[in-house]
This record gives C-alpha cells, sequence and structure tokens, in this order.
DNA sequence: CAGTGGTCTAGACCACTGA
DNA sequence: CAGTGGTCTAGACCACTGT
C-alpha cells in the first residue's frame, strides 16, 4: 500500500488551504492526481469524493472538479438523547410524567403529520430533570393511527422518548430549532420567569412515510447547543 | 455492472427496517453479502460504510457489523450565508453598515478567542435586510493581530462575512445555537419589541490554531432553523 | 462528441481484535 | 491466531454534460 486516500486527502486540503488551488479554482482530474500522487484512481476517488462529502469542493462531471467559494456550509449536530445529556454533565436524571390525555388529533397537528380529521393521537407532557432543576419540558404527541401499542405503554416511569427509540427501528426525521417565549405553563414548568426566551426544537419523525409522532422540546433559560466543524 | 452500491445500502436498510436484522443483531460479514447480492465485496462495503457513516450500523474488526440499538441521532445543517438565505426566500438582500470601531479586546472576547490583552479587534454592527424588513443583525469582532488587513477594508457596502469567505480559504469553526431576549438595541435594529424571544447563533473561526473572528447573529422574531436527516 | 467523474470488479494484503 | 473489516490496485465501462 503505497498512498493511503487519507494522505492524499490532506495533502489536496492543504493545497487548498494554502492557496495553491485558490477557491472557485479547477484542481486537476483524477488521473492526472492519481499519477503525480502515485496512486490509483480509486483511491483519488474516494479522497476527493470526502472533500466533496465535507463541503469543500463541487465536482461535476466534465467540467471537473471546482473549490467552494464558500469552503464550509455545513455542521453536524449529535442530537442527544435527554438522559444522556443530562448524565454526561454529571447530574441525575429523573422523569416526571406531567399529563396524559387520548384525544382526536387538533388541526394544526393533523396538518403537520398528515393525519386525517378524527384521527386519534395521544397527548404526554413531562418534565426531564437534572439533579433537582427542570432541564428540559417535552410536550408529546404520538399518533395512535400507527403506533396503537402506545396507547398501552406505561410512561410514567420512562420517557416516551426511550419507548419510542426502542420501538421504531429506523425513521425519518424532520427538526427545527427555534427560539420561544416562555407563557405561563412552561414558566411553571421549568422554573423560569414568564416571557423568558427559551431555546426549543420540535422533531416529527416519519417510518414508512407515515408520521409517527410531533415533539417539542423546551430547554431551560440559557441553554445553549453546540457544535465544531 | 450488475448491483449498485446504492441497491445493496436500500436492501440492508428495509431487513434492518423491517426487523429481519433486528437491532443489536449482527448480520452477516462481507463476504456473505457480497456472495448473496452477486456482487463484489467492495460494492457491499461502500453500502456497509455509509450506513456506518448515518449511524445505522456499528462495525468493529473482527467483531463484525452490529445493527445499532439507538440509531444515532445526528442532524446536518446548512449553514447558509446570509445573502443567499434571504435570496433563496425570493427577497432582495440590502446590507447596512450601523457601527465599526477599532478597539482593544473586551475581557470576555480576549478569554473566547485568546487574545492578550491589549490585543486589538475590529468590531462591526450591521443588518441585513431581507426586502424592507431586517432578517438579522450581525455583531462582528475580528482579530486583527491575525487579520491586520481587515482594518483597511471598506464594510459599507459589503458584508464582513463575505469579505471574511474571500479571505480566509478554509477554516476550523465552534457554533452554537441559543434563544435569547431582545434589549432596547436588539428591538430597534431588527424592528421588533423589547423582550421577544429571538434566536440566535454564535460562531467562532479558527485558522491554523488561530481565532479569527467571533460572531453573533440575531435572527428576526419567529425564525426557525429547519432540516431533515 | 469527448472529457470528466461515478461505479463495479476481482484480487490482494494489511490491521485490528475477540476467542 | 484466525476472522473481519479497511484499503489499495489496475482495469473497465457507464453517465453525464460542456463545448
Amino acid at each position: 500500500m503505497a498512498v493511503t486516500f487519507r494522505e492524499v486527502k490532506a495533502d489536496i486540503l492543504l493545497k487548498i488551504t494554502q492557496g495553491v488551488w485558490p477557491p472557485g479554482d479547477l484542481i486537476p482530474n483524477e488521473v492526472d492526481l492519481a499519477e503525480s500522487y502515485g496512486c490509483a484512481r480509486a483511491t483519488v476517488n474516494r479522497a476527493v469524493q470526502e472533500l466533496a462529502d465535507d463541503g469543500i469542493v463541487e465536482r461535476r462531471r466534465k467540467a471537473g472538479t471546482r473549490v467552494r467559494m464558500a469552503p464550509v456550509r455545513q455542521a453536524r449536530f449529535n442530537i442527544p438523547i435527554v438522559r444522556q445529556e443530562i448524565e454526561d454533565r454529571g447530574a441525575v436524571y429523573r422523569y416526571t410524567l406531567v399529563n396524559r390525555e387520548l384525544r382526536t388529533a387538533p388541526d394544526w397537528l393533523g396538518k403537520q403529520l398528515k393525519i386525517p380529521p378524527e384521527g386519534r393521537v395521544l397527548h404526554l407532557a413531562c418534565v426531564h430533570y437534572a439533579d433537582a432543576t427542570p432541564f428540559q419540558f417535552e410536550d408529546r404527541w404520538i399518533n395512535l393511527d400507527v403506533l396503537p401499542e402506545a396507547s398501552e405503554a406505561d410512561f410514567t416511569n420512562t420517557g416516551p422518548n426511550e419507548w419510542l427509540v426502542a420501538t421504531i427501528p429506523f425513521s425519518d426525521v424532520e427538526i427545527s430549532f427555534l427560539a420561544t417565549q416562555a407563557d405561563t405553563a412552561l414558566a411553571q414548568h421549568l422554573g423560569c420567569t414568564a416571557r423568558d426566551a427559551l431555546f426549543q426544537t420540535e422533531r416529527i419523525t416519519w417510518w414508512q412515510g407515515r408520521a409517527i409522532t410531533y415533539v417539542r422540546l423546551t430547554y431551560q433559560p440559557g441553554h445553549k447547543m453546540t457544535t465544531r466543524y
């Protein structure tokens, strides 16, 4: 094994960061690169492929490979399970179920999840604590047309998230991040002041084309979600 | 070309989602899979490799490939350039520089960027408009120890982001998402009410181990950042 | 139509690590 | 130490898409 694709990737990246191949520039084609590195084209291909995945370069057949004008445009966030997030901070995780109701889907939910009118849903409200402090409020809706078992499940000790993760093997997710103002209910659950600015994530989870669940997670004031790329 | 790696990947994923290979299970090794799909091992390798990248399975030499108990939760967000974000919405982009000052780094900034005391920085405040409405407020600090050219640059017509992108070829970034309450200055710049909940991102950009810039981007009320995974 | 990336193959050797 | 994934090679054909 002469030259690894990692070495090739690193060297190309170096040439880009050092301005040998500035943004917007065309870099040599795979055959030429392979020759200059003394390796097979497949090795170069993998290296450049990864650079494309990373958003560093842009590739088009016949047109060649170009260094992107705006190099990095993507960040990867880990979406933690609440329990883990709390335990990672060295705190004790505690969970309480605040409310549970079986009902028909409200209009706004029906539209988002494409539930027919009169579709039954399970609505849960929970608080996740880090030690004694409220850490996150969970407002969860589960589509009973798709997951009727949910109405039998006992959520007094286990959070719906962990139950769902164990029940659904794999899924498509649409996730949003936003800011919201605490209303009185939220303020009470999170032990903060009404009108506080709160970080919130919304998630819709699909399985085999059908919406399973909608959840809105609201964090305690001051929460920050961080990553590097 | 008999079987593509996409087909293999899709079929394996199907077997996982349909419970043929439930979470925690060991799936067949690459040689067996290649035989059963009637393709080369490299094809299977690429398929399973991607499933591992996607967090669906976990691979270890000798131990084999295992379906993850809880599929890893990762979301990829596009980090848009403001101009593009606005133009993608079909609005006209407009930019104004609100303030510009040369000064020594305040303590909190010095700590975050590891700037020595008395280090010089350029502090900029800008508003990015979508049509006539304020879309985003940019609070930007540039480390002049690393980028002295910034003090010469003219930011009256071009935003610092675009200037930086054109100047720095590639970089490491630490990014955070959070919620903040509008103070009077923010409210004025964004045309909203004080105490509104605003979505905010913070970014620190590093190049070759040195901090170049810190920026805090505050969005208009109601802004939502969305992705699928 | 011709140049470039996209992918597959068949075979090989290596690197890690569980039994 | 033996089984599994990790990677490279040399060659081939295909699929796009600019010119």
